[in-house]
RNA sequence: AGAGAAA
């Protein structure tokens, strides 16, 4: 976070026309009250004041924010932003709500949702997904379902990461023959399946005990050219493990280290 | 140049 704090220093650096009083004061907590004050030793190079940060700059910033859950400092930025002038875009938005998704604040950030569209932002299929994601963790499957629904309606196309997150989201209800259906469906609709959407299913597996499934997913997910991590692997031991199966945890553990 | 998924 010091590096984040840098960073907003060098921001306030290349603004230098904007005041302190720009940032909204109550978003602002009081632990970490953001001073645009300037730091002579970057002005050197950055000429402080003439160059103007734009929406990525921004955004950059608001994200870094986000990931370290300050929150507050976040949306301090995204006022500057706002009252500089700056449209944020649906990246800016993104941003915001993931932080607010991981933070919990599940309700803010549909509502961010909301506003993002009532000022001509749209929501694309990265902002849908952080919100479906962060609905499945929070147990709320029929609310991630519609969402995603909504966001088919909206002719948004659906990723990779989408559809991991709604086969890990039917593995979570317990739905892993719905969630391997979806698996499959993948290639028809031109939708390439990755390391992270194989563990997925493959930690599934392992968790409800069927090993079986779970090692012929590796298999052919090898066959696909894709490389098991420390992920895959960490899922197909505990399992094994689950089960007693310690010679077959030791070939793993083997096959790891090849 | 900036945002999303699996132990």
């Amino acid at each position: 976070r010091g590096d984040i704090d840098e960073a907003h220093g060098i921001l306030a650096q290349m603004m230098n026309s904007l005041s302190h009083d720009a940032v909204d004061g109550s978003h602002v907590s009081p632990i970490n009250s953001i001073e645009l004050e300037i730091d002579t030793e970057v002005g050197e190079y950055s000429q402080g004041g003439h160059l103007k940060p734009n929406h990525i700059t921004y955004t950059t910033l608001i994200s870094a924010y986000c990931r370290a859950g300050m929150l507050h400092e976040a949306f301090a930025i995204y006022e500057v932003m706002v009252k500089g002038g700056i449209m944020p875009d649906e990246i800016t938005y993104s941003s915001l709500i993931n932080g607010l998704c991981k933070e919990g604040k599940l309700l803010e950030a549909r509502n961010l949702l909301k506003k993002m569209q009532s000022v001509g932002v749209f929501p694309n299929q990265v902002t849908y997904t952080e919100l479906i994601h962060a609905l499945f963790k929070s147990g709320k499957a029929q609310e991630a379902y519609d969402l995603y629904d909504e966001m088919v309606r909206r002719g948004l196309v659906s990723d990779t990461v989408v559809f991991s997150v709604l086969i890990d989201g039917l593995c979570r209800e317990g739905k892993l023959v719905e969630a391997r259906e979806m698996f499959e469906k993948m290639p028809n609709l031109n939708l390439i399946r990755n390391h992270v959407t194989y563990t997925t299913l493959i930690h599934a597996y392992c968790k409800s005990g069927n090993i079986q499934d779970a090692s012929m997913l590796l298999d052919e997910m090898e066959k696909e050219g894709l490389k098991a991590n420390a992920v895959t692997y960490n899922a197909l031991i505990d399992g094994l493990c689950k089960k007693s199966q310690i010679n077959e945890v030791v070939e793993i553990f083997n096959k790891m280290r090849e």
